[in-house]
DNA sequence: GAGTGGTCTAGACCACTTC
DNA sequence: AAGTGGTCTAGACCACTCG
């Protein structure tokens, strides 16, 4: 039942194997957001486990932030996590208003041969790559480029904008089935080149934050490589350790 | 056996008042770095639990990077644990080598009165000051202020330099109980005043990063909050996330 | 070979939500 | 009242480490 972006068997413990299906299950669109998965029981009785096995597997993907468990009710599909994890940061300093999402223009998307460093991340030279600019406050704040392989996300550069959206997390879990499960930024401080300046409305030369992302599927496969840039002036980075 | 730093049991599952007993007692020094704690058996039997309660109990302490378990051999206390979660990051630009531990010189160390919006983080007025120069490759790279409240590191100030070394999260925990278990780490960027400059052998006004951090024990208490300031453009921060 | 952690079972009772 | 997840038990067998 579709298939998942991890490896074989292999004679895996069973609650690994569970909690691979139950990803992938969840990766091809079984449940909606909101909507009660299988009780444990049943998902036992379906897989001939026990279960204290379903509730393992389960609750790594609660952890991980896939699923969410209420007490008496039902485990559900999560979709709120998008914002709530692999988007807490980026918020601006001018931000009093909460934690809006800022929106997403599309300038460019395009299947190419992956620059060297980013070849060796991604373990492909095919990759596509997306430009964005990214508004916030009615400003642009943060200038990306972004770098998916091709045979992960084939199709992708074809979608029409409208489709992409401002978050392109559940895109590619729900259109291709990728769901992006860690990441790991780097931080740090340059000066803006030319085409970075005119993108982002300030001074060739002046402050910038560069924040460069490898993210990960549930396996450790990594599946994107991204790099951000936005005014020094008006960044703040937030990170919860441990 | 020792004051814990969390609450009363109130009746919680039999899994956390373990862990939390553990935990209390690694922090009084029952068991030295790489000793073998109790095996899952015989704790089960000493707290007249089963040993999948047991298990459990250790299990998060294992993901909360105190100990570490060895199949086979046994569950032991974890102290490169330091470097490996809390201190991976203020890795610099020019740093090849691998990641050595900074070097690190107290400036000073005061029982103070918080300004006002560390008291608020701490939830006390009392408390001391540290400052703190590291260096890296032989050049001074971060300026430190740090607070942490009297109630629980009584008797920090007047310790030898000697004992407090580079590390600063070992001593919380070997001399005063207390185990840093997560952190909240913000990143910006700002220029340097005068004190900072002259601290980091640069010039006023020169684009500095800041760290600011507040941490946590393992009940989620605050337990320590500091501001850390280096040269931007020597600057790295890493973070994984999920 | 004895002891350890890793996996797994087949139940039990409880707290909670839902109808 | 029925069903759900939360906790807990008392075992089992396996893979592994160590003396």
């Amino acid at each position: 039942m579709a298939e998942t972006t991890s490896n074989i068997d292999a004679r895996l413990p069973a609650y690994l194997r569970l909690r691979d299906e139950l990803a992938a299950r969840v990766a091809a669109g079984e449940w909606r957001a909101d909507e009660a998965l299988p009780s444990d029981n049943r998902l036992a009785r379906e897989g001939n486990l026990s279960v204290g096995t379903v509730r393992k597997a389960v609750q790594m993907l609660v952890d991980e932030g896939l699923l969410e468990r209420r007490q008496g009710s039902g485990t559900y599909l999560r979709k709120p996590a998008f914002n709530a994890t692999l988007f807490r940061f980026f918020q601006m300093r001018d931000a009093g208003s909460g934690q809006s999402i800022p929106t997403s223009r599309l300038i460019s998307r395009k299947q190419m041969t992956a620059p060297s460093g980013v070849a060796e991340v991604l373990g492909t030279n095919d990759v596509i790559r997306i430009e964005r600019l990214r508004d916030f406050a009615d400003r642009p704040f943060l200038s990306e480029e972004i770098y998916i392989p091709t045979n992960l996300f084939s199709g992708f550069e074809a979608m029409p904008d409208k489709e992409v959206g401002p978050l392109l997390y559940p895109v590619y879990l729900e259109h291709f089935g990728v769901f992006v499960a860690s990441a790991d930024d780097e931080v740090s401080f340059g000066t803006a080149d030319e085409t970075t300046a005119k993108r982002l409305g300030i001074g060739p030369g002046e402050a910038i934050a560069v924040i460069e992302r490898t993210a990960y599927c549930i396996s450790g496969t990594p599946v994107e490589w991204r790099i951000a840039r936005g005014p020094a002036n008006r960044f703040r980075y937030r990170s919860r350790i441990g």
